[in-house]
DNA sequence: GTCTATAAAAAGATAGAC
DNA sequence: GTCTATCTTTTTATAGAC
């Protein structure tokens, strides 16, 4: 059944957490080949096995994440009734990505190279970005009912705006490697949650 | 007296915007030497001669942006007289910075490829940041005194909260190549100025 | 799966002629 | 100021042995 050695799984896994990090910190231009091989211990030529390009890798990335994301989110709904506490904890989900201002987002990181991506991996961020704003959306039309988000006025343009805010926030944190920018950048976001 | 001619000064803003350019496309390490050569149809090596390293280019861009700033501000600050204007003026001046949702601002652009940078070129960036926050807040104190902008609470968090929004508005229409998301993104700081 | 070996191209930079 | 020539290192990748 072809079935994948754990070890296989091992290597693979860290080469994606490896240039994970590595877009996150510098970009899509910004790390190699040889960054992975060095971090992971094993030679350049061995990473092509399981990624053949850049193009290939960067995708398997996006994949990952937007799996990550939509997991988390069905834990949210899980754990979370009302609107108020779902934005909260997806606040903490964009918090966490900042690894203490070391690294931003993937599809923000992604963004900046955006003249150097492959169209499939273009195509991949805008999806994630749909997801984000459409959960968001939903988030914001309960919150309008159950009165735990303070002023809600358009939910769709709360959702984009919400959006836009925390990856600004993150942008702040990063410029200064310093996380707590981030929770200053989103202050009166936060002041509106009960 | 050391004049420099006609030609120097071209050459050197011909580069310089050209490298502008391709940094705010690709970030710092997705352009090269040879872009720019390519671009003003000069020999690479000749681009040493106006900037000996691209942390020394980059530096250069980075205090004209800043220079280019302080200036704009200083005409809104003669334009305008009331918040609310100033802040609109400022919400342009970071709109037309997207060219259509082909480029980032300068320190967006820089902060995505912040491991590569130089020390120098780094603090450049924080400083600037610092001077928008610092301009925004008195610009938030205003209009809280003269009531252009509905519901100001704090005007140093609405002001680091603009800022993360006009940034965050710039990632998503850069994301997806369309300026209009910058305005969809906007939208409800947009609507709380008369 | 991982290795060595190899390669073609690009990157950032310097030396010295014109 | 710009050129040619050169250099070192890095980058992305392939071929083929183990």
């Amino acid at each position: 059944m072809n079935t994948p050695s754990v070890r296989q799984t091992d290597t693979k896994t860290a080469l994606m957490d490896s240039a994970e990090r590595a877009v996150r910190a510098r970009g899509f231009d910004g790390f190699s080949y040889a960054d992975l091989a060095r971090a992971i211990g094993i030679r350049k030529a061995s990473i092509h096995y399981h990624f053949p390009t850049k193009a290939n890798l960067s995708a398997a990335l996006m994949d990952r994440s937007h799996a990550t994301y939509d997991a988390y989110c069905a834990r949210i709904d899980a754990a979370h009734d009302t609107g108020g506490h779902r934005l909260a904890a997806l606040i903490d989900f964009y918090r966490s990505a900042l690894n203490d201002g070391r690294t931003l987002c993937l599809c923000v990181a992604f963004t900046g190279s955006r003249e150097s991506l492959s169209e499939p991996l273009t195509a991949k961020v805008a999806a994630f970005r749909k997801a984000v704003i459409d959960w968001l959306t939903t988030v914001y039309e309960q919150a309008a009912r159950d009165q735990t988000i303070a002023r809600v006025s358009n939910p769709h343009l709360e959702a984009r705006a919400t959006l836009a805010l925390l990856e600004g926030a993150q942008i702040a944190a990063r410029a200064e490697e310093a996380a707590a920018l981030f929770d200053q950048h989103i202050a009166l976001l936060s002041a509106r949650l009960n």
